[in-house]
DNA sequence: CTGAATTAGTGGCATATACCACTTTCATGA
DNA sequence: TCATGAAAGTGGTATATGCCACTAATTCAG
């Protein structure tokens, strides 16, 4: 037969994936620790950094995130007044998002210490591994899972 | 300059890995979702299942998870009769865990729809490219972050 | 122009995860 | 044997995320 599953390693992708993750995270998140945020927090003053004002919906999009789940994640950074929402000029159902002055300081502060994490990963898998990996996880975050639940609706 | 960063995409590696996985995670979830569990659920069930009645610590760090955590995600699966714990015999501080009779029924009927879902994602990827990102992505779990925070203590 | 359908967010609820402070058991050395 | 320290879990608290039901604003057909 063939050899037994090394232990903790699966075939699942998702399964495998969230593993990674979990391990990642925790890295990143001890690297930023001193500035407070964690590793999702900055990515995400991060998105909102490079973004223009993005409405909240742009921006969970961007971040193929559920947009309630993008409020609710927004809130700490509110709270602590490194974000502020404000309405749209021309649609008032919009609300957009962007960073306080406040916030584009600890993204700077933060990044230094985002580099050094990034750094110390890529000197662990080489930097042409880690970019391989990011284009084939961006390519599988844009994955189309359109489930064809049945027959396409004529 | 270089081509703007398309939106979106992000160099932080640990960034594009959650995006990846809440995309992913999103897809399993929806494929699983007619057997009511949830894909790291799925996961979970599985990891115990192909285990040995495993201590929760064991367990824990098979799937890189913090234990407090592994105990927390086990509740619902406890309170919902798929899984079950007990003392160990000869070290009353280790619990272990294995499947119910019912959670090992849950899990085979799981198992058929994650199949679907496994083999439609390597339909859009490709088997041999599927079996390099969890290669890379182990390999990623795997990797000692150990920080060294200062000077080793001597 | 008015009522139906659509769009953008919010709030509630549930799971996923982490860290920290305990509590309970063991293991160890004096 | 007994005090100490290490090991394994539990519970609390906080963030991360998703889905659903609902509200507010817009858009659009008639």
């Amino acid at each position: 037969m063939t050899k037994a599953q090394p232990p903790g390693f699966s075939l699942c992708n998702n399964a495998t994936l969230r593993r990674a993750g979990r391990s990642l995270g925790r890295f990143y998140d001890d690297m930023l620790a001193p500035s407070g945020l964690k590793g999702t927090q900055f990515g995400l003053l991060f998105q909102i950094h490079v973004s223009s004002e993005p409405a909240m919906g742009i921006l969970a999009e961007a971040l193929i995130m559920d947009l309630s789940a993008l409020g609710h994640t927004l809130k700490p950074l509110i709270r602590d007044g490194y974000v502020e929402t404000f309405a749209d000029a021309n649609d008032r159902r919009v609300k957009r998002v962007r960073l306080t002055p406040q916030g584009e300081i600890k993204l700077e502060e933060a990044i230094k210490l985002w580099s050094i994490a990034q750094q110390r990963f890529e000197a662990m898998v080489g930097q042409q591994r880690a970019a391989d990996l990011r284009v084939m996880l961006d390519e599988v975050a844009e994955l189309d899972f359109e489930t064809p639940t049945a027959a396409p609706s004529v």
